[in-house]
DNA sequence: TGCCAGGCCGGGT
DNA sequence: ACCCGGCATGGC
């Protein structure tokens, strides 16, 4: 059904309508690690805002929010929505990179790569899509990130079913693509830019989108 | 004006 | 092993 082929055509199809997207919006690993969890179900945005005000208060370093209590941290963040789950979520995450990898993500993605994976699952907040996000876009690993656009896009041209979890499709694609980084940073984000553009839910048809009738472009 | 946005957790079956 | 309610702001 799915093959490399497809996958490739898929590609080709986005980066020429859209071209590069130049993913992920954030101006360190750490930044990308914030908005990562931040980004959560929200708009990105929001999380701009949220970010925003992080920085201008001088509060954008993992020791600046090691020491900052969780109520006021929600405060700064409350435009990205959920605000109070995630000021916890961040705690979490940024006592954990404190703690154990002495405030340095370079120590955390020195781990093997399925190793920093597991450790970041372990931290509550952190799912799949956000695990492989920092991985990918604020460590520059070789991990697919699977997302809700990446699922719907899929499913809405016949390449994947309801009953597939995250893990299938990111094997989907790990399976059949070549382990780069820079690939998967730039499929992910054109999968996310079409998404937004012409696969919204609840809209049957995208007459414009570049992918139609890719599952019989072979 | 509802619907939607780059999920995840915890409790209940 | 699933299923579901809860979490919240801002744009269109």
């Amino acid at each position: 059904m799915v093959n490399k082929d497809l996958l490739e055509e898929i590609y080709r199809r986005m980066y020429e309508a859209l071209g590069p997207q130049g993913w992920w919006p954030g101006e360190s690993p750490f930044e990308v690690c914030i908005g990562a969890i931040l980004t959560q179900n929200t708009n990105w945005q929001n999380v701009e805002r949220a970010i925003a005000n992080l920085k201008e208060a001088g509060l954008l370093s993992p020791q600046a929010l090691y020491a900052l209590p969780v109520e006021i941290l929600a405060e700064y963040i409350r435009p990205a929505g959920y605000f109070r789950v995630k000021a916890r979520r961040l705690k979490n995450f940024i006592k954990f990179l404190v703690e154990e990898f002495q405030a340095s993500l370079d120590n955390l993605f020195s781990l093997p790569l399925s190793k920093a994976r597991q450790r970041l699952l372990g931290v509550s907040g952190i799912g799949p899509e956000t695990a492989d996000s920092i991985l990918l876009y604020a460590g520059g690993k070789p991990i697919f990130v699977v997302d809700a656009y990446t699922r719907r896009i899929l499913l809405r041209h016949g390449l994947a079913t309801e009953d597939m979890t995250y893990q299938d499709l990111q094997d989907l694609f790990m399976k059949h693509l070549p382990p780069e980084s820079t690939l998967f940073n730039e499929y992910h984000a054109l999968l996310v830019a079409v998404g937004k553009k012409f696969c919204r839910p609840r809209k049957p048809l995208c007459s414009a989108c570049p992918l139609k009738g890719v599952e019989n472009a072979l």
